[in-house]
DNA sequence: GGCATTGCGGCCACTTCCTGACCTGAATTA
DNA sequence: TAATTCAGGTCAGGAAGTGGCCGCAATGCC
């Protein structure tokens, strides 16, 4: 309790809960004389964390933004949020693979009790896969499991359901989770078939880890994204819709404009231009523009709308 | 560099990479014996953190879950996932504060070129307010200056668009950031006006901190959502939405059960349930459904509905 | 411009504890 | 049973942390 590293990382965590700090409370907080807290800021500043000060009446100190990010010292609630927020964040190309690196980091390390904490809270949030439906939706509890087991090299099993249909008992060696258009795919040794795979995270239920640790094996891809890409027959080439909108350009993007392009045509007409691989979404979209449309590309999604205009019509 | 809480806080961050670490390794990678291995080891057990170790052979050791959480250590890619992801957090009723409060964190000691990368991605996320127009979004940015404001007693100065339209500059000391209903609301201290005043966040534009620290004054009410909900003269009520789908349940649940309660009517037919403050989202809600729909609540989506129908069929 | 406040950092003496080496013991697995 | 790996005691030398003191430099108030 007294020791030296102890009072630095609590000294870190003062300094990230609020901002100015006198320096004589801080030391009163820490228990020790003032001059040993100019010797702990000094510490933190050679560990590469910029502690500002001012001086002068009323002066103090504070954290910087620097090079380097501290180790982030949060409580329960925090933590909670952070895991909840970072499940959305899974499906944000670029980040998604490190969204699930911390979402590991910080599951592994949290109490039983946030856990369940997270998981009722997570049920809450609505899901970012607009035009997905229910299948394409991958279970986070899945995602934290398999990246877990991944990072840590535990073999893995879990049941699988292949796009015949047929379901199969897998033991895996796990290698890497890929983000995929908008999908996951885990790459993983398959010690029954005794050869690389790709696995669907949406199509594989009830991972466990085994507990058994191995050496990884080299994986024979130049990456793994690589292997990926390479394993995929084809790949379900989506929608390109392309839509006349009956309305200025700025009115449609101010209501649709964050699920798609908007280029203007005229003062009273827009063109809009969205990717998907599902035409609910497109369908949806439209509907909350809130004004006439005419459908360019693709056919189908003209007939889809139709279909939407005849069931409302019922209603 | 040598240090001894460098190395403890470096032990920390190789714990949380990766789980299983032997002593000899660690030891290595810390460039010390074997021995101040496990007395660093012994030293985080003492600050609380569950370090267990295995015997035998393949033994090793790993950062178990345990009763505090320990200081987080990310990356720079780790920490834009991180807070990308809080964003979208900040809409989970419950833990709205919470995420604001490590996002104010985490913002405030993250280098510039993250910050930019965050700003970047943030506009590529979905917004999770599904009914809601933009004007109820908040900026992210708005929210972190004005969070940190009210954590480190600075004042805060901002335009405010009062609901009348009228545009006025405030002086203000922040106290609190409220998330009620769907908004976000400060309280804070009005410094031109000389009173507690309310000021809705998506109302509110160009916050800036003055530099000027303050000693916070006493709210004159027993907590700041209690002092916002008695300033609200009318709360907007939202939609209460009840539709009988001519679907089975079970179909239903798959594909909108995410948006709203369904209710087994019998095998052909079931009643949905949800609320919202606009009607595009049952709409669209409904469109996904892919059934034909009885609107039974409230009136005006069945005209909403109307609308879309008329829309897409001329399409 | 003077003054109080607050951070900065040198110096010193004292104490603490850190470190590595060596050892024995206990748990675990092949 | 043997090998591996963590646990922890002991010891001696050295490194560091600590508090008290000092003069100095900013800063803001009167």
């Amino acid at each position: 309790m007294a020791n030296t590293s102890s009072r630095t990382l609590r000294l870190l965590s003062l300094l990230q809960t609020h901002r100015y700090w006198p320096g004589t409370e801080l030391a009163d907080r820490l228990e020790v004389s003032v001059r040993t807290l100019r010797r702990d800021v000094d510490r933190l500043r050679e560990l590469g964390y910029p502690v500002e000060a001012q001086r002068g009446v009323d002066g103090g100190y504070q954290l910087a933004a620097g090079a380097a990010l501290p180790p982030l010292v949060i409580d329960d609630e925090e933590a909670v949020a952070l895991a909840v927020g970072l499940h959305s964040a899974t499906r944000v190309d670029g980040i998604a693979e490190a969204s699930v690196r911390v979402l590991a980091k910080v599951v592994q390390v949290m109490p039983t009790r946030l856990r369940r904490q997270v998981d009722a809270l997570r049920a809450m949030t609505v899901p970012a896969t607009w035009g997905g439906s229910a299948e394409t939706a991958v279970d986070p509890a899945v995602l934290t499991v398999i990246a877990l087991a991944c990072r840590d090299d535990e073999r893995l099993r879990f049941a699988y359901t292949a796009a015949d249909g047929a379901r199969t008992d897998r033991h895996v060696e796990p290698h890497r989770l890929v983000p995929l258009g908008r999908r996951w795919y885990l790459v993983a040794y398959d010690l029954d078939r005794h050869g690389w795979r790709n696995f669907r995270l949406d199509r594989l239920t009830g991972p466990a880890v085994t507990g058994a640790r191995f050496r990884p094996r080299e994986l024979p891809a130049a990456d793994a994204a690589e292997f990926v890409r390479r394993g995929l027959k084809e790949m379900p080439r989506p929608y390109q819709v392309e839509v006349l909108v009956d309305a200025p350009a700025a009115t449609v993007r101010e209501r649709i404009g964050r699920w798609c392009t908007v280029e203007e045509v005229d003062a009273g007409h827009c063109r809009i231009h969205m990717t998907s691989d599902d035409l609910a979404w497109p369908a949806m979209a439209l509907g909350v523009a809130g004004a006439d449309v005419h459908v360019l590309e693709p056919p189908e999604l003209r007939t889809e709308l139709h279909a939407w205009a005849a069931r409302f019509r019922r209603a």
